[in-house]
RNA sequence: GGGUCGAUAGCUCAAUGGUAGAGCAGCAUCCUUUUAAGUUGUUGGUUCUGGGUUCGAAUCCCAGUCGACCCA
């Protein structure tokens, strides 16, 4: 501490020195509610006490904010209990601009302070709302001496709220005349830099709201997903589909094959899992009489973390009667191209990774997993060999084996590897091994295999769909020989229901944090999540 | 969990064992149509943390924290 004031008090001696002194004190003068700051007094000798000191805050930018802030509510003005009502968002009011027609249109517009252009007398600045930027030009004759000596006290990060007329400037951008203004919210805080933004992803994923405020290209992403969901929820209720809200903390964390989370409720005094998928409950529904659902809702899986996982994640699933697999596959392309169309506004993406132009119009592939791996491997027999020669075979394709694993899995590392990263166009792969899943019904004439397609984009699994199994003995019998040891993470009371009779369904889940990397072009998925799971930090 | 890389001013980045700098932001100054506005001046550092090597460490070594990428 005192070698800290000590430094300060050597600075300040070294600017006497050179003649630059200018430690005065900064006071307000003036009344109301625009003020503005003199620098009075002089430097203090060296024999002022400690406590005297004038403190050089003017490289402490929170501190420069927070002396403003004092000086403001010392004034009688807290901007943190002003308010203002806008009548347009950015966006809304420039399209009010008729061309040839300046100061035509009164808006009241209110956002953030970003971009400050002083040129002494007036000023040139832009806010920033939900739909974008908007210039705002204020004069110091239109304004008055007091409101615009206030307003060049105003700090980058700001909200304020202005109202005037709209007119272009001679360099062609619509901007607002502006009459009035009132500071809403004072930013004690600094932006990060305006021109290269914030770019160290820590900082992004910790302070994603800095992220949004200066990447114009992480708002229009997250702004896109919130757009996609939104599209999926209309397209769905057009189609007469009901959303429900199934429990997040569950006694079995079924439905799919994952580590679940542990939590614990206190006055139960009952352990639950948070749920790792969304598909028991929702055929619960089904049983209950609800042909068509769907819920969007949040999983938890309690493993590791990538560019492709993040512990919680968001499903669609999709369930309805009367419907099976192939059904799933008409609702997803008419889902997606729908996406495309109405929210993105293309008809074919372009792969971010490859570079490859995806194609979202015409009939989309469709091809047996058999086949593929035939196609692979290059040996037609592949499905009969022992268990020795598919080790073999996969160790022979540059993969790693593992002797435990058993046929199905060994089969699966070659098309999870080798295969799925190369299917990019839209694919639907269908005919997979009944090991792969225990919910789905046993494809009739290849019982061996389901009646399920996976979805395939951009080298990503996007909707998995089955022909839901309804056959409460089959499925009792899948769920068992499934959970092999672990008896005890079969979900009973599903399977009670079912007992009760299910209709025939079909059922989809889709990915929405993949099908937003797919869609936005994202590297990873933690562009496309707000918040993405990180260590605590310091 | 393993490997590789990274962390320096509020932000974006320099500084290859020898006085830690720049741009933006800040502070002060001039400027009433700017577009990363411009002008003049200027403040600001626990170089992630803790050890070690060395006359001397942002830099080399060890351990840790956090992150990115790849692998499992």
């Amino acid at each position: 501490m005192l070698d800290e004031s000590g430094g300060r008090e050597a600075r300040e001696r070294r600017r006497e020195a050179a003649g630059e002194g200018d430690g005065g004190r900064l006071r307000v003068v003036g009344q109301g509610r625009f003020f503005r700051l003199r620098r009075v007094g002089g430097l203090p000798t060296l024999n002022d006490s400690m406590s005297d000191l004038p403190t050089d805050i003017s490289h402490d930018q929170h501190a420069v904010r927070r002396q403003k802030l004092d000086e403001m509510r010392a004034a009688g003005f807290d901007p943190f209990r002003a308010s203002f009502s806008p009548t347009h968002f950015s966006a809304e009011a420039l399209k009010l601009h008729v061309d040839g027609q300046d100061n035509a249109v009164t808006v009241s517009v209110a956002g953030r302070l970003v971009v400050i252009r002083d040129m002494g007398k007036s000023q040139f600045v832009k806010i920033l709302d939900q739909q974008g930027s908007i210039q705002l030009y204020v004069k110091k004759d239109v304004v008055g001496d007091e409101a615009y000596a206030a307003f060049k006290k105003l700090d980058l990060g700001d909200f304020l709220g202005a109202t005037g007329t709209l007119f272009k400037t001679k360099t062609g951008e619509v901007t607002v005349r502006v009459e009035r203004y009132t500071l809403v919210a004072k930013a004690l805080r600094p932006l990060p830099e305006k021109w290269h933004g914030l770019s160290d992803p820590e900082q992004v994923y910790r302070q994603r709201y800095l992220d949004l405020i200066v990447n114009a290209e992480s708002r229009q992403r997250l702004m896109t997903r919130s757009r996609i969901v939104s599209h999926i929820r209309r397209f769905l209720e057009d189609r007469q589909f009901l959303e429900v809200e199934t429990p997040v903390l569950q006694n079995v964390a079924g439905g799919a094959a994952a580590r679940p989370f542990q939590t614990h409720h206190n006055t139960l005094g009952v352990d639950f899992v948070l749920r790792i998928s969304l598909e028991l409950y929702l055929k619960r529904m089904l049983v209950g009489g609800y042909d068509r659902v769907f819920e969007i809702g949040r999983n938890f899986r309690n493993e590791g973390v990538s560019r492709r996982h993040n512990p919680e994640f968001t499903m669609l699933e999709v369930y309805q009667a009367y419907s099976d697999y192939r059904g799933m596959m008409t609702l997803v392309q008419d889902l997606l191209r729908s996406l495309c169309q109405n929210v993105l506004g293309v008809s074919e993406i372009k792969h971010a990774a490859s570079g490859e132009v995806i194609q979202f119009g015409g009939a989309w592939r469709e091809v047996k997993y058999r086949d593929l791996i035939i196609e692979k491997t290059g040996d037609a027999q592949w499905f009969s060999r022992t268990k020795e020669e598919k080790i073999a075979g996969v160790q022979k394709l540059g993969l790693f084996a593992d002797v435990k694993w058993e046929d199905f899995e060994l089969t699966n590392e070659i098309f999870g590897k080798l295969i799925e990263p190369t299917l990019i166009q839209p694919t639907f792969v269908t005919h997979l091994p009944k090991e792969l899943c225990p919910l789905a019904k046993i494809t009739q004439d290849d019982p061996v295999t389901i009646d399920v397609f996976e979805l395939i984009i951009g080298g990503m699994e996007i909707a998995p769909a089955y022909s839901e199994q309804n056959d409460p003995d089959v499925q009792r019998a899948m769920f068992e020989a499934q959970a092999g040891e672990e008896q005890q993470k079969i979900d009973h009371d599903f399977l009670l229901a079912l007992e009760h009779g299910m209709p025939p369904a079909g059922g989809m889940g889709i990915g929405i944090d993949r099908l937003c990397i797919l869609l936005t072009g994202a590297e990873s998925i933690r562009d496309v999540i707000l918040f993405p799971q990180l260590r605590p930090g310091s």
